[in-house]
DNA sequence: CGTTCAATTGATACGGATCAATGCAAGTGG
DNA sequence: CCACTTGCATTGATCCGTATCAATTGAACG
């Protein structure tokens, strides 16, 4: 079994706040489960069953409406704590975008440790408030940008969330980023469909803002010029 | 001054996890405030200065863009909680609907204050994690639904929200509301237009589900049609 | 009774959705 | 190694819902 004390998100994700032996104890709660590419962890309207941690890859959070159309609520990277805890059912479905690792918990065990460690509280509390700001930023964008605006600061949303890799040739501060979303999920995540996601995208190539060196790569060779298109925030 | 053991919202806050002495700490950090109409109590990016309990009253969160468009991010009525916690500054403003009043803390004296009550950041927990679960609902209406879906669903979670009251004449299970907001206060919480939402409000009139008796009152005649044209949820 | 401000209604424009076709890269099997 | 399939992404043509612009109505108030 993996120890949390070597874990990778170990100094990022909530446990942080624990001390060697409770650590111990919250280690002993939780297992190890790795996800393939599309593979669901949770339900929508499903009983709340985990919670965990992201430990590398990359999950969303989505809802299917009635009209068949799917939004994507949220997304999840390493260190990341996912699903409801202190509640029956999880509202939204949880899916990996990439193959991933993740350390749950069942959500009775977390929320009765959690009840007794207020620091652990206390960082899952932060945690949520910058999550319910996030989705605030969100609402925003879904509620009054263009498909302009949006794919601009879904773009730059991205970067700030992944490992970006300078590109080599001194091109000023490009930066390269590979996609774990495809068209289609980016649609989802932005309330568009693939069409405009595509049509947006090569707009922002000729106007020489970003290239796309292959469908999964972008490359955003003028930052400014990304944050203009993308209007404040 | 307004004892908290006589507050209002005493049952309701997340001051009910308080014992009577805690209370009492509690009451000597805070204040009362009233606010007029439209009045804001916090402005978007300043310092997060105050946190404290809506006693009366409706008040909105909300940002205005780039292209001077305004848009709502949540509403909060008696015994909710505001401000931000935990955090040097607010993303976004604060405005009383209606005159109000609230019982306020500076964010500091709170923020102390609750690390040393971890029953009352429990309480602040399971509060956020519900505000999340209706941003996030929020954020489906805005991402994928159509004007008359954003309207009648925003009928019924303002029925949820107020204190309902019947028609007197049996005609069936009739609600009467009386709207906090105004229609552009509408249109900014729906990412619509003013004229966009008068005209789903009699379309809704025309096939009798509601009924509009003032501008400041709707009657649901038939709630299980408005449900409909909510669409799931 | 006029003034004022919000809400409604109408005419038109436009952005993004939808429908349909084409392009393109990565397999797969002969 | 080449034809064929398969799955995404792009591009094009058209349609529809909501925004926008402009005028009218209606209720509250002095």
């Amino acid at each position: 079994m993996t120890r949390c004390s070597e874990c990778a998100v170990r100094d990022r994700a909530i446990c942080q706040s624990l001390c060697e032996a409770d650590l111990e104890e919250l280690s002993r709660l939780g297992r190890h489960q790795t996800l393939e590419k599309g593979q669901a962890l949770l339900w929508e309207g499903d009983e709340s069953l985990l919670v965990g941690n992201v430990v590398d890859g990359v999950l969303k959070l989505c809802s299917t409406t009635s009209a068949g159309r799917d939004q994507t609520l949220g997304t999840f990277y390493p260190s990341d704590f996912l699903g409801r805890p202190f509640a029956s059912t999880t509202p939204h479905s949880v899916i990996a975008v990439t193959d991933a690792r993740v350390c749950t918990f069942t959500r009775s065990a977390f929320d009765g440790f959690a009840r007794k460690h207020p620091d652990l509280e206390h960082k899952l509390l932060q945690r949520t408030l910058s999550e319910l700001d996030r989705a605030r930023r969100w609402m925003l964008l879904l509620g009054s940008k263009s498909a302009t605006e949006r794919v601009s600061a879904f773009l730059l949303d991205l970067a700030s969330r992944l490992p970006a890799e300078p590109v080599d040739q001194g091109s000023d501060g490009a930066i390269r980023l590979e996609l774990p979303f495809g068209r289609q999920e980016i649609a989802d995540l932005l309330g568009l469909t693939i069409e405009t996601v595509s049509r947006q995208i090569t707009q922002l190539k000729h106007d020489r803002i970003i290239d796309t060196p292959s469908r999964r790569a972008i490359v955003i060779l003028d930052r400014a010029g990304l944050e203009a298109c993308a209007g404040e925030l």
